[in-house]
DNA sequence: CTGTTAGCGCGTTCAG
DNA sequence: CTGAACGCGCTAACAG
């Protein structure tokens, strides 16, 4: 079609000579405008026009200034996850939202899951960055450290010297743990990935008990390998913050009403969509011992079971109960039990505090959620 | 919680003094490894490790390499379009992958639909502009111009120097229009918004018919505030070239079963949101002069469309054909006619174009759409 | 109100 | 394989 030449930009010093005046009062033109006499101002107005001066270069600018204008944002896995994820999607709203509202650029790190990604963080021009949930032995962590700048990590992992927002995800799980759970025989938990590997799984639980107020991280010399083997879902070692507190709280639930830890079923989808949770909810919901209690961690997945169930003739509650999380537009409608927690709202004071407001402290920094208990999980 | 303190970062010039090496070895050691000793490679890594370097600084680099590694997105509205409106998600998970492959970052322009977006534009640090569809009089395309980068505009306005990526969208509305208008007494369109303003509203079709081929912009002197006015809805006077292009072909296909515009009702939703189209939609097929045949922009708004007619209790096809845009996930389950166009690909073919590869040309230019007839449809 | 000085941190160029 | 000069394009801090 039409050519898009990149013709070579002119400078602000051949503005300034072919205006007739210092480069400075150029410079003073674009950046503060007031400090020059009108008379000047049209003078380097017209000249810049003649010669299609573009105004000053950005990148010269913010070298000089120290700031970039833009805000990045690193995606624990892929960058088009932040497309294709629906909570990922909500989560940048919010952080979008911000931005706008500063005049900042949202600036997308292009990561992949390679060895690469470190570079890509490390070149990224940005004044801050919000980090959206990723592995605890994820490398990115160390190279966002180092440069220096302001950082918050959404959903983990924790890490020294980085901000961190999340839920209290463990208590959130006990809760509508109980609540799906109520009364259950069969009882089954549709999980995020446990690790970096995402591979899709299905196995009963494994591993001890841990504390219950217990946060830390993966238990070292676990490798990625054996999480998702034949020996069980360990909770404990699952490298995902969220994934892992998650799982902890519903194995408190299921624990706190007498039940064992290793007669749950964990089914593991590899992505956050309805249509994988699909596919493993008629694994659970078929066969002689199809479990008759699902918590699901999103809303996503647990429309996937509904889906489910309803293609397998079974009913919701009578037959299996659903929970998910997020309540989600799509929950009220499908009287879904759910995690009301607003990512929207946790993107938005993420990029505030990656933008150097102060970060909320004691009890404002505890992120809100609350329990909607609808008929997904009303056995009777 | 932690402190994010910015300490002053080291460069290069001081991790040369401690490694007892020139500025340029260290710049070799990061740019070009193997043109180092592998002795003094360590050197300066362990230097810069000790003083807490994190790399060359990416605005000086960028500056002196003359190119920043993001690619540029601009938002036709606000930039949280990127994240709430579905049809952009869709698009630009297309221009992320491409990013993420060729490791470029993707900078999202924070407009707001106000006077400031012109300086955001000049002021992004990227290489080169996608553009996601936006008004015929958008000042901001005048300044992507002016950067004198590559850009690509998608859907509209059509502008020479800048390419331009887009589906024909007279000739896929005027197909579906036949399809969805067959048989119908009362059609009715549901549109994306006219204009900038965004004004929803519901109203007769007005205006001459313009020429088939026609693909002009928005008929001048024509101002914003009469194309949503009580005058009734000119296909012309829309400044959104889709919005523009997609009533004319509707316009088409009415007037070639013989039917006159002025009789067709235009629903003009602001978003793109099923929600909104649920109430419009519900407006439409009310009262003694129901319609019964909706063409709908795009599947999000058919999708609300088929809503409000199962909550009045209106079969379709029977009382009410819909037809839908894009063919989206939900399009098959709901049995809805829809064009089908991958916006993802489209989104890709941007970035591609974007960032210096040659543009197709020729045949190979022309986006592929196709019919997709089900049920939503079939009168009998 | 306008001009001068002095770099921001790095990489290209060309010697050695 | 390493080093010295120079400037990418712009603006903070001062003069005047």
């Amino acid at each position: 079609m039409s050519e898009t030449a990149a013709r070579r930009r002119a400078t602000m010093a051949e503005v300034a000579r072919a205006a007739g005046v210092s480069v400075m009062t150029v410079s003073y033109t674009y950046g503060q405008p007031e400090r020059v006499s009108a008379d000047t101002r049209v003078r380097v107005r017209d000249a810049a026009e003649r010669l299609g001066y573009p105004g000053p270069h950005p990148g010269a600018r913010s070298l000089r200034r120290g700031r970039t204008g833009a805000l990045g944002v690193v995606l624990g896995e892929h960058l088009t996850y932040a497309f294709d994820d629906p909570q990922a999607t909500r989560f940048l709203s919010g952080v979008a939202q911000v931005c706008a509202d500063h005049g900042m650029a949202l600036t997308l790190v292009p990561v992949t899951g390679g060895p690469a990604d470190v570079d890509r963080v490390t070149e990224a021009a940005v004044d801050g960055f919000v980090v959206w949930t990723t592995a605890d032995d994820d490398p990115v962590i160390d190279a966002i450290a180092a440069t220096g700048l302001p950082a918050v990590i959404h959903g983990g992992p924790r890490r020294d010297g980085l901000s961190f927002v999340a839920v209290d995800d463990r208590a959130a799980a006990r809760t509508v743990g109980h609540e799906v759970f109520a009364g259950a025989r069969r009882p089954a938990v549709l999980s995020f990935p446990l690790d970096r590997d995402r591979i899709s799984t299905v196995a009963f639980g494994a591993g001890a008990a841990s504390e219950p107020d217990l946060d830390a991280p993966a238990v070292a010399g676990v490798d990625a390998a054996a999480t998702g083997s034949p020996s069980g879902i360990d909770p404990d070692a699952s490298t995902f913050r969220v994934t892992r507190q998650r799982l902890r709280g519903f194995r408190d639930a299921w624990s706190e009403t007498g039940g064992e830890w290793s007669r749950v079923r964990v089914a593991v989808c590899s992505t956050n969509s309805a249509r994988e949770a699909e596919a493993l909810a008629t694994e659970l919901l078929t066969g002689p011992d199809s479990c008759d209690a699902i918590a699901a961690m999103s809303d996503e997945l647990a429309l996937g079971t509904l889906r489910a169930a309803a293609r397998l003739g079974l009913a919701v509650p009578g037959d299996v109960t659903v929970s998910g999380w997020d309540d989600t537009d799509a929950a009220s409608p499908a009287e879904l039990t759910t995690v009301a927690q607003s990512l929207r709202d946790q993107g938005a004071r993420c990029a505030r505090t990656a933008l150097g407001h102060p970060a909320p402290t004691g009890r404002d920094a505890e992120i809100a959620w609350h329990l909607i208990s609808r008929a997904s999980t009303h056995r009777r």
